[in-house]
DNA sequence: AAGTGGTCTAGACCACAAA
DNA sequence: TTGTGGTCTAGACCACTTG
């Protein structure tokens, strides 16, 4: 059994997807609604509240609410956790820690200082494995000032997202993409030829403001790639055959 | 004035954030928030809802409801369209149609597949500029069967993408990132060496699970980057000093 | 079996923007 | 000024899940 404010939300969203409501087009009036299908205000004014959330329409007092007009810049973007993912596609996961230090934090580099501009940090890198081959290169800040307990964790084992999942609640982050070549040291690392262009994905993590880790991993070549979605929140329900699954995938 | 749902919403994310609540911790029962607050149950469900719909929390008939665990995995990706990104950052945009053809779908090409498995295509490459430096090349596939207009449409002036925002209605679309060296082609479009680390940016979009376009930009080096940002729905108000802006950026 | 969230009703008042 | 959306109330019944 469907809920009926999910069942008038669906058809006002097949309406305008459909293009038979185009963008700017008025939809009825929630009075209308009631109406129409025989129920109380609350329950069309859920149903479209639920359209505006996901970015449908716009609703204007007084005027009514709007188709609104389409903005396929935003996009969900699925960024996995490399154990995680591996794992899901079936490959056998493996983890080893490169380099580990404690030091200051180095102001004078901008991500860096986009994390904090003081205190000490743990500094590791470490390389991700699927099915025994290099996937990612990880270089990765801990700021101390936030999670001190970074300072006396086993990250020989344990990889540092994984840990920080665990022991750090609650938080924002924010993620840049871009596309580099390979130095010398991360070629070897991922053990492709130096100047392959790499997939640099650096995200950095704040708790209530405070920066708690900076990561980037870098991917080699054209062997992964990052997926990202976009379809009106909640009206997903037709899956289209013959698409891949959002995530991260190999080639 | 703030609304009460959003106070109660508010204040129970302030205190999953602050790491009050720690994830798996229950937190007030919808009774108990309505007689906290001396509000109607319909007041605090719809509080509670919101941080369900943003993540925060998992709800349990019979159990309650819990902190979730972070999953700093999904984030929303900004997309931006090249023209109004390039003129946000206060630079010069210019286009540039480099060739145009009609021709039937390859359906041996695994990009050209997910888009559609026969019909005619228009075929366009292009370049964007900023401030007269070549930003991006463009190949794009436009399906015929599902915008016919396309057919006689003029894209030496009006890039296809902001032809097909103001052509077709809503839909749906899917993103992938990956870096790929440039070959001569690209390179000398980008006027930058053969070889170079680029981002590629390949998007599908569907209208009522039909493919509309295949769109496939490319970046030279590190030049630009993606920005995603991740934070609770609805609960982003107080922003941080410091950190850039979301979308796409120069160096 | 009990109690939670999920849903719905039939009212009401208000702010605000459009006419 | 008018009517829309935004919000809220005080009930109610139900499905589901867990203890």
């Amino acid at each position: 059994m469907t809920a009926l404010h999910a069942r008038i939300s669906g058809e006002l969203a097949d309406r305008i997807r459909s293009g038979e409501w185009p963008p700017g087009q008025r939809i009825p009036f929630e009075h209308e609604l009631t109406a129409q299908y025989g129920c109380a205000r609350a329950t069309a004014s859920k149903a479209v509240q639920a359209l505006a959330d996901a970015g449908l329409v716009e609703r204007r007092r007084r005027a009514g609410t709007f188709v609104a007009s389409p903005r396929i810049q935003t996009a969900v973007l699925e960024i996995p956790e490399l154990k995680t993912e591996v794992r899901r596609r079936g490959q056998v996961y493996d983890y080893q820690q490169l380099a580990r230090r404690v030091r200051p934090v180095n102001p004078l580099d901008p991500d860096e200082a986009s994390l904090a501009r003081s205190g000490d940090v743990v500094e590791l890198r470490c390389r991700h494995f699927a099915n025994e081959r290099p996937l990612a290169v990880e270089d990765r800040l801990i700021h101390l000032g936030v999670a001190p307990a970074a300072a006396t964790a086993d990250f020989t084992t344990v990889p540092p997202g994984a840990w920080l999942l665990a022991h750090v609640a609650w938080s924002e982050a924010e993620h840049r993409i871009a596309a580099a070549a390979a130095d010398a040291d991360v070629a070897a690392a991922l053990e492709v030829p130096t100047g392959t262009a790499c997939l640099v994905l650096k995200r950095w993590t704040w708790r209530e403001g405070k920066g708690v880790t900076f990561v980037r991993q870098r991917f080699a070549g054209e062997a992964f790639e990052l997926v990202a979605r976009f379809a009106p929140r909640s009206f997903d329900q037709g899956g289209h055959e013959g698409r891949p699954t959002p995530g991260m995938r190999s080639k």
